[in-house]
DNA sequence: GGTTGCATGTAAAACGTTACATGATTTT
DNA sequence: AAAATCATGTAACGTTTTACATGCAACC
């Protein structure tokens, strides 16, 4: 049986404690998204069927009226969980609609590529600091840790970019104006 | 009418020149690809709907005994192209299935964390030779340069982070089993 | 009594890839 | 003569998001 990419991620997350669909969709807010982001849409689906592969286990465990499933991995869980980890990756993908719009900017002249350089790095800065305020509150253990810092350096090193690169083209507009003066 | 995101990949090469579906295809494998990638599948039905709402003009040119059809941007087309790039870009999505078995490399040992840096480091050393291959090859004009220096300069600073890191766990790793020798 | 948070789920739509089908031309 | 490249297209499939529906509990 194929298993998603996104079953892997509630297996790794129930490789740490057992957790309600609600409380995975909480971590991976906190925590994957940046890289990895997953719905409900795809989390609770995806909880039954790897509860049908018994790669999981779900228990009713209501608190007061509300009800409440929590899973937990079983032992064919955790070798599937071993499995993927100890083949190489293959998903890498990107979509940046930011870089795009400087990539055709030609078409709005050299503002359009300011403008599209200036929101980058201002969403750059926007993450950069929900993940350090991350850092700040509760820093994750373990490996995790690794992937929040891969996290703040790389959305750092964005943002700088972005504001190299501006002052470059503001430079060379400059020049241009100069010599047209 | 909503104009899908990757509607504008097709009306930006346009932008710079008439082109068939199969030279837009071409185009964006070696360009955008690495951060905005488009298949026939949505290239295809993409130019019917950008000519049936009259931003783009298709017209019949064979070469020798192949059929083509080369479509250039109308004014209308121009105008909505200039009003995408006057807004903010709303997509910044990435899925790095590397990261994410860092993130959990817990659950198979330090070498699993290891593993997943190494490879990851190599994925980001063979795209940043693609892309310099590109800028030697023949270096774009524009800002689409700058787009392909900021791919250069950020898969560098990938795997460099990569191995940075994947030192750090080593000397721990060391560090861990000299105390326990 | 209203808002927020906990909690589960589904249906529809949108998005995107892959594989396939077809056929001409150029290169080896 | 075969393989690669040019060229267009679609159907099936899988993935993901969005919006909606439901209801309890805690807090203000």
């Amino acid at each position: 049986m194929e298993l998603s990419s996104t079953a892997h991620v509630i297996l790794g997350m129930l490789s740490w404690r057992p957790m309600s669909g609600y409380e995975i969709k909480a971590l991976v807010d906190r925590s994957t998204r940046f890289f990895w982001a997953a719905s409900y849409g795809q989390i609770y689906p995806e909880l039954r069927k790897l509860s049908a592969a018994g790669l999981i286990e779900g228990k009713a465990e209501p608190r007061g009226g509300r009800r409440r499933n929590v899973y937990r991995l079983t032992p064919a869980g955790r070798r599937e969980l071993e499995a993927w980890l100890s083949v190489d990756a293959e998903t890498f993908e990107l979509r940046d609609e930011g870089l795009l719009k400087l990539f055709f900017a030609e078409a709005g002249g050299s503002e359009a590529a300011i403008k599209a350089l200036d929101a980058k790095r201002r969403d750059h800065e926007r993450l950069l600091s929900r993940l350090e305020e991350m850092e700040a509150t509760g820093r994750p253990d373990g490996f995790a840790y690794q992937v929040l810092r891969y996290g703040i350096e790389c959305n750092r090193w964005q943002a700088e970019w972005c504001e190299r690169t501006m002052r470059e083209l503001e430079k060379e507009l400059d020049a241009e104006s100069r010599r047209s003066a």
